[in-house]
DNA sequence: ACCTGAACACCGTTCAAGT
DNA sequence: ACCTGAACACCGTTCAAGT
């Protein structure tokens, strides 16, 4: 790839990120513009509209990813998991525009296109729970992040707490009967 | 109003109701079209869409809230709930338009609309699941309902077995712990 | 090889003309 | 009082012409 394409690609990136942060209303032609390049050059990046919007995802989803691995090691699983989920809501309310923007089936491809990097996530919580005995044996990753889905749908004016109460009662589910 | 507008009214309507069955995307136009009607009848009884959507949600969510009072009178709160919740998801499998079309403000707006009708529903299950100790007393009827919104981005390839386990999760979270 | 932006298609919305 | 559908606006998408 040329550097100016390259270069391109970075700003139209760039563009979506920021214009996502304030409205999951993303007009193509306003991304363009606020790149600097022609709605083609957009085009030539991003075939479709959903291509754009799972590559603007992929880096947040590592980053997800990436703050699992560090709760893990410095917690127990069920309080890490308490911990991360309140932060894929904090990711979630600043960026409501990737969720909410993102088709509800290319959601659900979202999980295997990437390798399944937040699937992954998630099963370390689930995999560490279950040896310690903390979280029941008959939930997946999947479940999980299917259940965390409600996100998207959350009016950003809720009050934090009401959104931190709700994914307690979410891990309160998860937990192992005693 | 006139016999042949509320005609017209009621055309709008069931055209609505079957393309939604069908799919979230609903082109105005084609409903329109497919109840027979111009662009501008269609305008004139329902001046947004989501003054359209509501309306078709309206009954629904009056179906829902008699069903609710109907579980009740037969069983526990617990199981009367986790009946209900499946009860919802297998309306949101059908008709899966209704509630991924309504944008995410207009989904919140919607409780307070219709009188707050699924809220008041919901109410019963939890009310009488706190007088019979089964239910805990920190949840309200809103936190289930933000949380049952999970059900607008499940694909609806999914098994639903898979869809009532996670229903059951979330019961189980809401329960008055021992 | 890549970029631009005019041009086309599509759909939501309005409104002048009709009954 | 209500209806129709042509017309306009807007936005996604393509493509001929440029560098």
């Amino acid at each position: 790839m040329r550097s100016d394409a390259a270069g391109n690609r970075e700003r139209i990136l760039e563009s979506a990120r920021r214009i996502l942060t304030t409205s999951s209303d993303v007009k193509l032609n306003a991304v363009a513009k606020a790149a600097g390049v022609g709605q083609g050059t957009l085009y030539r990046h991003f075939p479709t509209r959903d291509a754009l919007l799972n590559e603007v995802y992929r880096a947040d989803a590592e980053g997800l990813a990436e703050s699992a691995r560090a709760l893990l090691l410095t917690d127990d699983a069920e309080s890490a998991l308490r911990a991360w989920v309140k932060h894929v809501a904090e990711y979630a309310r600043v960026k409501q525009g990737v969720l909410a923007a993102l088709s509800p089936t290319s959601g659900q491809q979202l999980a295997s296109q990437h390798g399944g990097t937040i699937d992954q996530a998630v099963d370390l919580f689930l995999e560490a729970g279950k040896r310690e005995g903390t979280i029941r044996s008959d939930v997946d990753a999947r479940e999980v992040v299917t259940l965390l889905g409600f996100l998207s749908r959350v009016d950003p004016a809720e009050p934090v707490e009401r959104v931190h109460h709700i994914l307690d009662l979410i891990v309160d589910g998860l937990r192992a009967t005693a």
